[in-house]
DNA sequence: CTGAAAGCGCTAACAC
DNA sequence: GTGTTAGCGCTTTCAG
């Protein structure tokens, strides 16, 4: 492949003069210009990044490292973030860490800094302290949606609300009449999704209701974890009226193994998940959910880590994504009158 | 960061004898090799990839070009191919181009043989001719799944029977007795699904049937295109008895509106696609589609790629995947005695 | 306006 | 065994 000193004896300049035709247009006299594009064209010559990265000390190119692929919240996540960093001219690299969180630590370890300018973590299972240490002033590092783990200020990250997410869901189904409901919880790599239980059984709590241990199941963050989720909490549960998943996959495997059971949605059983992924909208019924905003965190969370790696001292180091909001959809209503 | 020679200066060593230690151990006393770990550990180096990439004329990243990240099939395939990557001490990055082909091109330009020493190109809507003219030796470019293009032995590229997987499906339905059908058709940025439609239509055609123009729905390659292709079709054929989706996600869409209307499936209509994404088997009821065996593909769609960067001379330039394969599930059955 | 020269962090002969 | 040296392809002062 040409290279910059093949374009500058073929053009009779330097490198340095073609370099400044790249990237200081303007510095070179017209004349100039034409012969370096000329011979740039002739040559078919494309700047080699890595070089240029390794002469600028800094990298145009930003990772992100996520759980699960298959799971659809993150491709959703990942399409827009990659949007935000091309228009802000950065690539966008996605790793995949399947299930194991050594595996996005030794990503993480090797690509921060080295091939990515910095790097956007989400839900890995990757603690803090683990973080701070790879991290470093001018290859940022930021958490998203990592819901298991306490934050301190220094760490960059996205907050998001998923308390309240779990208690929207809590009162929409309390405000419905139910009294009785299952709780499906998953359990990723993110860890257990408690916050969002914990927020869902506070507003039971506040309308004086309670969740029984009986009437909750921890599953794997699936569509088949949700569905065998929901066939455990029907088989131990004849009373309940409305099921909640902690997130919309979950949800859709509910869904299904009441469509076999010919348990209809949502007069005989309400649904709720949590995310709002484009499947809940797809789905039929489809999905009464509470939406966390992907593509506003997504882009949140690319324009922060960008912040950071252009400007390392970046103020504020964290930021909030809107509240949480309930999208009312077919699969939730009113508890059948006794 | 720490560098090399920091680590050097605090062993009491040269880089290049760091440098040995880290890549040919062995090579050096184990006395010093000690030192040289002890002052790695204490400095918390880590070697900058980019970096030894340019030294060494060669990337440790290949790179994954797709059209869609948010349709499914697309992070399945990642997913294995990332693993095997992965295996093979590669790392992946995927690049999505959403729906222009333009940008494709462009990140094509830009990162093949720069920051990637290889890249994976799946339905972008990249013609072979400017492929040719991006690769080069060292940085090769295999394609895949690309079905409108005619490649020739030049270009690598993973070869998939998509006529088969059409012809297929139209055996299956014929099979079971069905006469009158509809087709759906996807429209993504890989063109027209027109391979696909072709085996289907000369299955029929071995059985003397023939698919008319009025039963066929072009339509975007989405869960929405599906159903408003399906919407479409029930609307102007109240004879169908079967419905033929070139591919699972619009077969999904089908589905729901089937669902919706109170058609019962597959009593009353017979639903057929084509991938085997999870979701065939996650829905209900659960998809009859034929598997192109995407895990099959992507793995020798890397492995390929990988031979190649390794040896550029790399025989046979192009691999096959096996013949796609009938998955009957609970969506289609005889057609209803009349 | 253009050239000369140093250096980004690392590897790879080749000496010693 | 370990050090010396020369680059990989590019950017960037600083002279001219």
């Amino acid at each position: 492949m040409a290279t910059l000193s093949d374009v500058a004896r073929l053009a009779g300049v330097t490198t340095a003069t073609v370099s400044n035709v790249l990237r200081n247009p303007g510095k070179v006299k017209p004349s100039t210009v034409e012969k370096v594009e000329a011979a740039i064209a002739s040559t078919g010559y494309r700047p080699n990044l890595m070089a240029r990265a390794l002469a600028e000390g800094k990298s145009s190119m930003v990772a992100m490292v996520l759980p699960d692929i298959t799971n659809p919240f993150y491709p959703e996540f990942v399409a827009v973030a990659e949007r935000v960093a091309r228009d802000r001219n950065y690539f966008l690299m996605v790793c995949n860490t399947p299930d194991r969180p050594d595996i996005g630590l030794a990503y993480l370890k090797q690509i921060t800094g080295t091939l990515a300018g910095g790097v956007l973590v989400l839900d890995t299972g990757i603690l803090p302290g683990d973080i701070e240490q790879i991290s470093n002033r001018r290859a940022p590092i930021v958490l998203a949606s990592n819901e298991a783990i306490h934050y301190d200020e220094q760490v960059p990250h996205v907050v998001l609300d998923l308390h309240r997410a779990g208690e929207i869901a809590g009162q929409h189904l309390v405000e419905l009449g139910h009294r009785e409901v299952g709780a499906i919880v998953g359990c990723g790599l993110a860890g257990r999704q408690i916050v969002r239980l914990g927020g869902f059984e506070s507003a039971l709590q506040a309308a004086g209701l309670s969740l029984a241990p009986e009437h909750v199941r921890d599953t794997p963050d699936t569509v088949e974890g949700g569905r065998a989720a929901a066939e455990s909490l029907l088989a131990a549960n004849a009373n309940i009226t409305a099921i909640f998943a902690t997130n919309d996959l979950m949800a859709y495997g509910a869904a299904q193994v009441l469509a076999e059971r010919g348990i209809a949605v949502p007069q005989a059983m309400s649904l709720i998940g949590i995310t709002d992924i484009h499947l809940a909208r797809d789905m039929r019924p489809a999905l009464t959910t509470v939406a966390l905003h992907t593509e506003t965190m997504a882009t949140l969370a690319i324009n922060l880590l960008l912040d950071l790696i252009e400007d390392p001292g970046h103020q504020p180091r964290s930021v909030k994504v809107p509240e949480p909001a309930l999208v009312v959809r077919a699969s939730t209503g009113v508890v059948a009158a006794i």
